[in-house]
DNA sequence: ACATACATACCGACTGATTGGTATAAACTG
DNA sequence: CAGTTTATACCAATCAGTCGGTATGTATGT
């Protein structure tokens, strides 16, 4: 993947400069707002490197979600909320660490592929695939802990562990666009203290559990 | 509603159309990937009635998130989900009713100031607050209910009435976007069934209710 | 009654800037 | 040298926005 290069020593390869504008700048304006252009410019590269790496503005939009789902693999992988013993610690500690992580700027916590899907969703199906694939993957994750969990405390419910773990996705995500749409963050902290509240609800004995 | 006077010949005939095309197209395609052609195409009008309407691109967005407050705002004052007598039965009947709305197209039933302010919230402050408008003023439409749900069972909650009208939006606009994504609405009626599983829960006596 | 003056609603050809994308050559690397 | 990567110049299409013009109705003064 990483070739050596003596181009341009100290800033890493063309595309992988490209992605993380990309990554920057969409979340930022959201896709169709960001040109070409826009992204060279963040880059420091010319629209021939664009073009040689990319076939196309949306095959970037695909790279860029692809480039998405591996960075923050990677990212939630090596987070501290799988350390606690107990399955339903862990699923609490993952919430938790997702509301530790709503710092800073807007475009530096909201989620790339939830700002692009809903642009794309009609328009670009490949990048509404790579969309889903990125949310839905992250969602599955979850599930192993979750029926662990529900296991651990012999509970009979009338929801699946997948279910939940969607609705964490579809939480933050909502939680994502209320923080843009007041332009603080603390809407987002807020929801995700429900969600969370929700969840111990969820795992507390004796509560009868009937959404019908 | 109101017949065409004679100082105001068909007055609204193109604005209205304008708006109406706004609402469908721009939750198909987004703010920026929607033209002023499209617009014009779709409303059966002229470039010249658009800008005659509207200075601006931007000021249509403006109106099209106010004119959404208005239809939704009228829309659910007259939904059947205020009957119930006790407050936490219309909080539970409202929740029930956004699930029951969740029918046909996507862009029929997702919404329009939730995906424009995504694209906005940068780059548009004035689309922005007319979005963030209508997303809390209709959130706060659900607060005296829920405040007088409280009261009724003498409970003590760590939680702001408030609070939980706004995460019933952020619930909302991330079960959309989990829908864009699928491109099925079953994600999301499933993530508005786990908002009423967990209204439930708060509400149910003798649930220990600690997030922290 | 009638002309003048003005306001509203709309039309559609046009424009300057910008867009995604291309052509081709140069520069670097092995 | 051969292959990959990047630079520059360019293009056709499209964009938001402009502008002169038409049609219709109202207000006012005489």
């Amino acid at each position: 993947m990483a070739r050596p290069t003596k181009h341009q020593p100290e800033r890493g390869d063309a595309r992988v400069r490209l992605l993380e504008a990309a990554r920057s700048v969409i979340r930022a304006k959201g896709f169709a707002a960001t040109t070409v252009d826009d992204l060279c410019a963040v880059a420091g590269v010319t629209k021939g490197a664009f073009f040689h790496h990319f076939p196309s503005k949306e095959a970037l939009g695909v790279a860029a979600a692809a480039f998405w789902t591996e960075t923050t693999t990677a990212f939630f992988e090596a987070a501290p909320y799988h350390q606690p013993a107990d399955p339903l610690d862990r699923v609490l500690a993952y919430v938790d660490f997702r509301k530790s992580i709503i710092e800073g700027d807007l475009a530096e916590f909201t989620c790339l592929v939830g700002t692009m899907v809903q642009e794309a969703y009609g328009s670009h199906p490949a990048i509404r695939d790579a969309c889903a694939a990125s949310i839905f993957g992250h969602a599955a994750t979850l599930e192993p802990d979750i029926a662990a969990a529900i296991q651990a405390r012999g509970l009979v419910v009338d929801w699946t562990p997948a279910s939940l773990a969607r609705h964490t996705q579809a939480v933050l995500q909502g939680a994502f666009i209320l923080a843009k749409a007041t332009g603080d963050r603390a809407v987002a902290v807020e929801s995700v203290e429900h969600l969370k509240r929700y969840i111990a609800l969820l795992f507390q004995p004796n509560a009868a559990q009937t959404a019908h």
